[in-house]
DNA sequence: TCCAGATAGTATTGAGTCGATACAATGTAC
DNA sequence: GTACATTGTATCGACTCAATACTATCTGGA
């Protein structure tokens, strides 16, 4: 079976990454999931940044996520910042310690001497082989706004068409729940 | 960053086996951890199925495997069996109970309705990136006999070439932890 | 407008993870 | 034969994780 071979190589890779991502983790006193929680939320937009996100992202509980949201801001490392909107939710912002953390997080360093075209090729491969899988099993993309049929380009930044909210610069490139790709089937 | 983006989609690809996996680790009331474990142990070979190959492959400290793998034999799922040559060592060996759990794990189930063609290319690229990194960090490559340079071919099985011991037909399509490519630099 | 149901998050419990440290037993090299 | 490396275990403490039960807030009809 192919698909049981190609799944064993994700895996794999995946694995060394995560191996790496534990040792940075384990350095500053935190868990790997503490630390990919981090990771994460310091990619996240407003839309995003929240205990449902983070549980939808790495397919966890959301009394899971909870408690390691409460032991990351009893360490300092986030913010709990109340939606202005909604009063049942809030955002996690990342402080400066929590910053300085994600920055030291490299797992991508094992890629640094794999040459540039290896990396190009394997990338869009897994791009649309992440496509397929997603269009098939209607799987969240968390994709960016540029890539997002909701996406309203606008000058100095855009639009989100579902939430009519517009959106900084800054904003554009995080990840975001709510992606949609253009061509998926509505 | 080129690096940043690729590492980025294995990790959201392997998050998704990893959300199905956890799924079906729950309907048997085991961790994630716990099934990632009886899964590689159902692939490896006797110079593999040890706390020690098992902490390489995860990427786990010895004391932690060692108490996972206690957990596993309470519940029935494997089972501890002396190593005839070094009394140091022990091997993991699935009970029947444990290969009907790791029977009904198939992440790989995700890739069902993706195109032949668009995993045999995904394999290939990740295949040879996998290789790369091998090659360049050093990692263990936990490859099978087949394609592993110590490996002697012989009617009805081969031989490795490390231990001088024979490998029977079953063995040399499994898991081993001394594996090398014969493209590797000694 | 109110209320039923959906949605967002929390508290608690219990088995288990995980690294750190310390340890015992066995193998290996000089 | 004795250092030393290797393989695995025991214990501790902070934390994960799912399950269950819960509160608070939002939303969409009648």
């Amino acid at each position: 079976m192919d698909a049981a071979r190609l799944h064993h190589l994700i895996e794999r890779l995946a694995s060394l990454f995560r191996a790496s991502l534990r040792e940075t983790a384990n350095d500053h006193g935190l868990k790997l999931v503490q630390l990919e929680a981090l990771v994460f939320l310091s990619m996240a937009n407003r839309y995003t940044d929240t205990p449902a996100g983070l549980a939808d992202y790495l397919g966890l509980t959301k009394g899971t996520v909870s408690q390691t949201l409460i032991a990351l801001e009893r360490r300092g490392l986030i913010e709990k910042v109340a939606d202005p909107d909604d009063g049942r939710m809030w955002h996690c912002h990342l402080t400066d310690a929590g910053r300085r953390i994600v920055k030291d997080a490299h797992p991508a360093r094992l890629l640094r001497d794999v040459p540039d075209s290896s990396v190009a090729e394997a990338s869009s491969v897994l791009e649309s082989l992440l496509r397929n899988l997603q269009q098939i099993n209607g799987f969240r993309t968390f994709g960016v706004c540029h890539t997002c049929r909701f996406f309203e380009p606008v000058r100095r930044g855009g639009r989100c068409g579902l939430t009519f909210e517009p959106l900084g610069r800054a904003e554009i490139d995080k990840i975001c729940r709510e992606h949609e790709r253009p061509s998926d089937v509505e």
